[in-house]
DNA sequence: AAAACGCTCAACCGCTCTTTG
DNA sequence: GCAAAGAGCGGTTGAGCGTTT
């Protein structure tokens, strides 16, 4: 089906509504409600068609429209929800009552993903960014990750499951650069470059922070189920994964790559989608289980990978002290 | 003072999805 | 199953306003 014809009569006004077409249509939905929008406009006396009457009510008039300036909180969650849906703003929208989908889409355009890319995080991946920062960026994102273990009351697995992430990530940072970069000389390690990184890193370090990632008290759960995304459902059950999406350092093009925890943009949330839609979703699971450099297997604590096996003991400090020194 | 520039957001466009006959 | 109408969605535009030069 093409394009509503709706919009294509002519001598229909368009551009912005006044004030008697604002109270023509307050009137007439409050008296008969909207009933078939395209009806509507010649009921009401309107000179416009049904499509702009119900952008109008839907966007504006609408007696449950919440205006003013955004919350924290609000922000916090459209950012969440945009790293989980991607541009999906009308089941962005659906969990801020009072907020329009044009709203939200608006305040992400003009504030949020500016905000984000300040933090140097790719508001289309919620990653960070890596067209300026050397590799080394990472690594107190996943100092920081790993750190909040002793912030957290959660069950021992988890614990255990996203710290040993953390630790193999960084590891894995580390016997890239070392393998990659161990010409002294190469920029990567050159001070200033050094410097440019801290400046990005505390950026990115309170990107984790304001993502509410590891006492994330929302729960998406039910948008996810409506989206059809159980397997993000089970990650999302487990707040400590969520840090995975946001902080994947862009690493799983590599041969060498660690596992995905969750899809981390929505073009791969899109491929997960698909594949529960095709009943794969197991294999999905599953993906060459065998080779844990699998780039599409993801990480749950069903799972055990083997490259796990080399870290697990230095879950002591003193892995730490050994790392950083 | 005024021209240039940048930002915001209401509104529109064109497409897809859903419903109906 | 098909086509048409209706509704909804995401991307884009442009007027209005504030700031900078």
């Amino acid at each position: 089906m093409g394009r509503s014809p709706c919009c294509d009569e002519n001598g229909l006004k368009k551009g912005p509504w006044t004030q008697e077409e604002d109270d023509k249509l307050i009137d007439h939905i409050q008296k008969h409600g909207h009933g078939s929008w395209r009806a509507l406009p010649k009921q009401a006396g309107l000179n416009r068609c049904g499509k702009s009457c119900r952008l109008r009510w839907t966007n504006y008039l609408r007696p449950d429209i919440k205006r003013g300036n955004f919350t924290e909180e609000e922000e916090q969650t459209i950012i969440n929800l945009h790293s989980l849906l991607g541009n999906k703003w009308s089941s962005i929208a659906g969990n801020l009552p009072g907020r329009t989908d044009n709203e939200i889409k608006n305040y992400w355009n003009t504030h949020l993903r500016k905000k984000l890319l300040q933090m140097g995080i790719d508001p289309v991946t919620h990653r960070p960014r890596t067209d300026h920062l050397n590799v080394l960026a990472a690594l107190p994102q996943l100092i920081a990750a790993a750190n909040f273990n002793s912030l957290l009351n959660l069950n021992q697995n988890v614990q255990l499951d996203a710290t040993t992430l953390a630790k193999a990530q960084l590891l894995h940072t580390m016997i890239q650069v070392l393998s990659t970069n161990n010409n002294t000389t190469n920029p990567s390690f050159s001070s200033s470059t050094m410097q440019n990184s801290n400046t990005n890193l505390f950026g990115q370090a309170s990107y984790l922070e304001n993502q509410n990632l590891f006492g994330q008290s929302q729960n998406f759960s039910h948008i996810l189920e409506d989206e059809n995304l159980m397997v993000k459902t089970q990650i999302i059950d487990n707040p400590l994964d969520s840090f995975s999406s946001p902080i994947q350092p862009g690493f799983q093009d590599d041969h060498n790559s660690l596992p995905l925890l969750v899809p981390a943009s929505p073009e791969e949330s899109k491929e997960t989608q698909r594949m529960i839609k095709n009943k794969d979703i197991v294999d999905y699971h599953h993906h060459d289980a065998s080779n844990p450099s699998s780039s599409n297997s993801t990480f749950t604590q069903d799972h055990h990978h083997p490259w796990c096996d080399t870290i697990d003991d230095g879950a002591s400090d003193s892995f730490w002290k050994e790392i950083i020194e």
